[in-house]
RNA sequence: GGCCAGAUAGCUCAGUUGGUAGAGCAGAGGACUGAAAAUCCUCGUGUCGAUGGUUCGAUCCCGUCUCUGGCCA
């Protein structure tokens, strides 16, 4: 029989989570996280992570695997994921993926090229040197053309695969054959269809982040003293506003509308993710529907 | 009640020595190969508070009114 997973997708705040639940409760599931930021020890209540006792409803795996401190990728996504996925296909069980970080579904499905892993050292040589797009022009021209000079993440990327690997970037896409996710993928995503609707989920949510002591959480984190504004952990939405509200850069207020706005910003970027998707997705846009007849749709996709 | 300062984009404000106006934020759309909840690109017509007057022409000058701050009573 052919392997299958089901892919749950959406922006933040849509109810991913609780239709995940759903789905485990009828059917033999083990939900794995396709979440930049519930990767993070420490940080639970502003990525909106399941509960403990959610967990218990089903095998949850990729949560809490990395300390703050520490920066995740999407290769080691990758590899996670499918390593979970196996263990699941050993215990005839089915894998379902749920988050709303697009590019790990992407990179998951379609796979990565192999390129060299994040280089720290060489990264810091790379900015203290400066002008990166002209130093890009030279030795990888079409690269450069493709980036906009003010794209300092994806020119400094650049640079180091080139001088590590001594090619251009296509070059190395070239050369490696990215593997796709070997099964059958059943894609669902679901999203409400009014944006309003959205906008006020988001709202009421992270202000109940706030009452059940989002602020706590990250001064936990913030008097840890190995963490600063500029990890991937701390830069996450909800957590950079906090950390900006404790360190008196803001007012509280400011803090909860930048983070309410950030949050929006972060489901636009999603939106547009979903609107494009390379794959057939079932969507499952109405609003209105019941947890039950998401579940028993995505049910019945892999049980025939 | 008197005096002063405001009233311009959803918000905060700039500006026009009189020729109907522009930033930041918010918002919308897009890109996306080891930071991706990141990073980056594109998009700005709004009775310039209301109403009279001066003027070829007023959002800008003058009068009156309304509202909001502040000060004096």
């Amino acid at each position: 029989m052919q392997n299958k997973a089901i892919f749950l997708m959406g922006p933040t705040a849509a109810g991913k989570t609780a239709v995940s639940l759903q789905v485990a409760r009828r059917f033999p599931v083990d939900i794995i996280s396709v979440d930049s930021a519930m990767v993070y020890r420490g940080m639970d209540i502003g990525t909106g992570k399941p509960t403990i006792d959610e967990q218990l409803v089903a095998p949850h795996r990729l949560i809490d695997i990395c300390e703050p401190c520490e920066t995740y990728s999407v290769a080691q996504f990758c590899t996670d994921a499918l390593q979970a996925m196996h263990t699941s296909w050993q215990q005839q069980r089915v894998p379902l993926l749920v988050g709303g970080t697009m590019l790990y579904f992407k990179a998951l499905q379609f796979g990565l090229s192999e390129l060299p892993v994040a280089d720290p050292i060489l990264r810091a040589q790379i900015n203290a040197e400066g002008d990166m797009h002209k130093r890009l022009q030279q030795i990888d021209p079409e690269s450069a053309a493709r980036l906009n000079p003010n794209d300092q993440q994806r020119l400094q990327r650049a640079l180091e695969i080139n001088l590590i690997t001594g090619k251009t970037l296509a070059e190395n896409y070239a050369a490696s054959n990215s593997k796709p996710l070997p099964c059958e993928v059943h894609s669902f995503a679901i999203f409400p269809d009014d944006r309003v609707v959205l906008h006020k989920n988001i709202a009421a949510r992270f202000d109940a982040m706030l009452h059940t002591g989002l602020v706590p959480e990250v001064e936990a984190l913030h008097k840890r003293g190995d963490l600063n504004i500029n990890l991937p952990s701390i830069r996450s939405v909800g957590y950079k506003q906090v950390w900006n509200y404790l360190a008196q850069k803001i007012s509280y207020n400011e803090m909860r509308e930048q983070a309410i706005a950030a949050t929006r910003q972060l489901a636009k970027r999603q939106y547009t993710w979903l609107r494009n998707w390379p794959a057939a997705i079932n969507f499952t846009n109405n609003p209105q529907q019941t947890l039950d007849s998401i579940s028993n749709s995505m049910i019945h996709s892999i049980a025939v």
